[in-house]
DNA sequence: CCACGCATGTAATCAGTTACATGATTGC
DNA sequence: GCAATCATGTAACTGATTACATGCGTGG
């Protein structure tokens, strides 16, 4: 259900082609949304036959970006006021550290120390895109406020990671 | 395919029955992983039918607690040593606020509000779980790591909601 | 004795992934 | 000319949710 309000959403900030959702869903906003090429394409479409966003004018290479239509944002802000977030999660880094006691302190570590390199890579490209918005926007004043939320979450999960390899550092030995 | 591991990951922490797994997904494991009880029950079917955990004598009520086996630790194992984490994440407060210029900074305020209280709700709740654990047991300290997690992400959470706040008053009016 | 929460399950549907297919443009 | 990347799509399958169904045990 909230896919369509993922491609709305983007698509009400700028106009995008399903390629460009593609590629930011499995870039920079993999910490807010991800789908496959192939998910994205059937529901633009869906959108596009439901007047919520409209095809421009066709680019080179097939490429189809769409627009919103003042419907599509008209559902957009039914979404904001009229329904209430889903906090479901899926979190497989807090998922495996539960598992962690029954593999040795050194693969405990291993795991760790790969997941604060993963989280501070990820925070320095979360950091250059919010260099990189126009703050005289709207739009970008919203996605200000999306931006520090990841920005915010990746700092947690960085300093988390560091303190678990000490954590884990003093487990004894054999335990698992 | 981790819902399999996020399964054997509890039932390998303390024996539990489906119904004990579906009301930690629903509390407070929802920033973990969470699946309803009707993917639950034949998933643990399934895990018993390949001998990674196995039936204890049942309960009253029909109550059918599961606990690891050998065959099932090897399987935690393998799949913390052997394969590398999903990073990828929905997150629908992060994907909301890029939307959030589309209505008033009124509306922009009453979310973001409830998403503060949410927050600060699921926080002091994580913390009693974390005052609760025993890290004289392997399993707890390995759960500490989890918990301290989700704190953290929560904490990180709380405070970005209450600067999204004030950020969002800030807004110029009519801006969207 | 009956309402409520415990406890497990099946069937139908919807969301999401994997495997496969095709063609256009750019840079070397 | 051809390899890499851009760009869109379909079909089959797997994962997850919704709607429905059933019975047990405890407390009032």
């Amino acid at each position: 259900m909230s896919l369509r309000m993922a491609l709305l959403t983007l698509i009400a900030g700028a106009p995008r082609s399903g390629y460009d959702i593609g590629q930011e869903f499995d870039g920079v906003l993999k910490f807010v949304w991800h789908a496959k090429p192939t998910q994205v394409y059937p529901e633009l479409k869906r959108l596009a036959g439901e007047d919520l966003i409209r095809e421009q004018d066709t680019g080179s290479r097939g490429r189809k970006p769409y627009e919103i239509t003042e419907k599509g944002v008209a559902e957009l802000r039914a979404w904001l006021t009229g329904t209430s977030a889903d906090h479901s999660q899926r979190n497989e880094t807090a998922l495996r550290s539960f598992a962690l006691w029954t593999v040795s302190p050194a693969e405990a570590g291993d795991f760790l120390r790969e997941e604060l390199e993963y989280h501070r890579a990820r925070l320095r490209g979360m950091r250059a895109l919010k260099n990189g918005l126009d703050l005289s926007q709207a739009q970008d004043r919203a996605a200000l406020l999306g931006v520090e939320l990841g920005i915010r979450r990746l700092e947690a999960m960085v300093s988390w990671a560091e303190w678990a390899i000490e954590n884990v550092a003093a487990w004894p030995e054999g335990s698992q």
